[in-house]
DNA sequence: TCCCATTATGCAATCGTTTGCATGGCCGTT
DNA sequence: AACGGCCATGCAAACGATTGCATAATGGGA
């Protein structure tokens, strides 16, 4: 016996003779569906059906079976059920993959926007019995096989992708395993049904904001190159822009990655260039925060100097001084809604073509980091 | 058959006969075990030791073994594996149970603060295989239960309990059951072992970084009263306080619940009374950028008019203006310990009482928010 | 009163993997 | 050359719940 072989109470249990071994110390026994038809005196069968199909089994006997059940605490097993039934009644989110620090170091994957999608998801799954299983990608190989894994080993039903790509390509895996899938926030796909808000639409109202307040030279902090999400929002904007004839050298991209950081370091270029854009638009709130919060350590002040606007309308948003423009996105209802269509295509429905993409409005709140210029 | 019954391609599973049915288009039939077995012409047991204990097979045999499962991509049936070795490879994260706000409305859960301690939970448990399933209490006893049945159905190993407490009273059952777990940032108890900062020297430090600077009126916004560590760190704080003979009198409470929203309220109440505290301690960062937010709006200034201290050191803090000075909770590190603690448990190892605590140390990050009253 | 329909329950097979025990072959030792 | 032991593998019994089919019991109609 190996050496990480921990399986306990278990040498003891000799199947024969009718003396239960006493059940290790601190890891009790759990009651099985067989305990509690014997308390009832009626079969396994008859318990299973009272729970799952109350119909089907006499009133008086079901109660009986009710009462033994609460007596007793008992709990199906899961591992027993999923077996059985081939469901494991898990869903399986997969979180988006920031890659890692300049240091080296990992940062964490839920973010103010993600966390609220994921309780619109959890409240949605949870209403039908699914279980969330977090599957943080890390920008590691291994990791993503992992998570390919829990799939293939039938650990999960249904996965909600919240990225814009699995780095190591595993996403063609998942496609492949047919198992049901819904992408959240991301450009769509022939196979990947998603919900999302309309983002180059959600841009082009940023444009036209920033427009009617009479500015000319923009400012764009990007998000990751690889993000579709980016090239729709980048689009969006500059569609617009360049409709109400500005040209395209009069706005100025500045490379950002979503987080705080990342608009620390855009706002220290846009200080140092020349002919500087009067208003500047970040693809996320938290890039926006972080090139605000530069913009003032540089002495200069946000709208008067710079106007600026954010995207996703977390939290802090409204907390900067000035609270910060943006665009909101209805994060509850966006998990919310993918969680419903995660459910239909679990239950075996099939999506029609104008289902299998979802666009919800996002709304523009102006704050008081935009003005003229 | 009820009209919930979605089982696919059942009705089509005869097990007479050898011709196997097509799957269901959509839906593959996993590989198992004795496909790979049948592939290299060796048993089901074969395969399986093969996978699991590699020396107990020749090496040849094995390494068949290993290029059928590439081949095939077989990956073991999770629910069969749970179901045999009484074991899930799933561990349970209770997150702490915001109230609902005034509006009714439910709160995200995964704040900034928990994101990293996440983190660390992820990163320690999936090296050992285990994966992480979400429970979140939204105040609700059905969610709490449903909580407490993952646990009882054995579809987890272990729980990592993220609160203080679970509002409905469910964790009497959880440590009924004998499952291993381990609390985070909660105090003590004696049938919880627990991961932790040390609060108390915590606040004593801030408290003595504010008596330093000369202050000698003080605030504290609180946490919810039921909150453990809202005692631990007012104590902390009033103890130092009092040792350097500041009255009871000079500090006032404002009632919080480490949302933004409440920091805000809190700094309204701060701003009505008269005599007020010219150093104002926050027990976390998101409130006191509620607080600074609401001072700005006032027009006063932080820290001309009133210092101000945070606790967490979330990413958030270090982007005010001024940054806030705040106790950096080693975020990271502290899920990682629990989820190391946890991970003993669940192998079966006891805890020397003295390895039940670990209180790991905070640190003063002194920002811009606090100076001479 | 008899028979059929209906309903409530039990029996037993099944889901896919793991693992204690049995077996058979091979090698080394005396 | 014979025998003991070891090693690699196979066999079959679990794990616990679900469910198609069989059966027993009940009731109603003719």
């Amino acid at each position: 016996m190996s050496i990480d072989d921990n399986r306990r109470g278990r040498s003891s249990a000799g199947g024969n003779g009718e003396a239960r071994p006493i059940a290790h110390p601190g890891r009790r026994r759990a009651t099985k569906i067989e305990d509690v038809a014997a308390i009832v005196g009626v079969s396994a069968s008859t318990v299973s059906r009272a729970l799952a199909r109350p119909d089907r089994v006499l009133p008086e006997t079901r109660q009986k079976i009710l009462d033994a059940v609460r007596l007793t605490g008992y709990t199906p097993n899961v591992a027993a059920r999923s077996l059985r039934a081939a469901r494991s009644m898990n869903v399986l989110v997969v979180l988006s993959s920031p890659p890692k620090t300049a240091e080296g170091h990992l940062e964490a994957v839920v973010t103010p926007f993600f966390s609220e999608l994921l309780l619109g998801i959890d409240l949605a799954l949870s209403e039908h019995g699914y279980a969330v299983l977090l599957g943080n990608l890390y920008d590691s190989r291994q990791r993503e096989e992992r998570i390919v894994n829990l799939v293939t080993a039938g650990q999960v039903d249904g996965v909600l992708l919240l990225l814009g790509r699995m780095p190591h390509g595993s996403r063609h895996s998942l496609e492949e395993s047919g198992i049901p899938m819904v992408g959240v926030t991301t450009a769509a796909s022939p196979d990947l049904p998603v919900v999302m808000v309309d983002d180059a639409e959600a841009a082009r109202t940023v444009a036209r904001h920033l427009l009617d307040l009479g500015h000319r030279r923009f400012g764009y902090v990007t998000g990751p190159a690889w993000h579709p999400i980016e090239h729709v929002r980048f689009g969006g904007f500059l569609e617009t822009l360049q409709a109400a004839g500005i040209p395209a050298d009069a706005v100025t991209r500045y490379d950002g990655d979503f987080r705080l950081g990342s608009g620390s370091d855009a706002a220290k270029v846009f200080l140092q260039s020349a002919g500087r854009p009067t208003a500047v638009f970040a693809i996320s709130d938290e890039m926006a925060i972080g090139f605000m919060k530069e913009i003032r350590t540089a002495g200069l002040s946000v709208p008067a100097d710079v106007s600026l606007v954010g995207f996703d309308g977390i939290p802090f948003a409204d907390y900067c001084e000035p609270p910060l423009t943006t665009v909101r996105q209805p994060r509850e209802v966006i998990g919310r809604q993918a969680a419903e269509m995660l459910l239909r295509l679990m239950r075996g429905e099939r999506l029609a073509a104008d289902e299998r993409v979802v666009k919800l409005d996002a709304e523009l709140r102006v704050g008081g980091s935009t003005a003229r210029p």
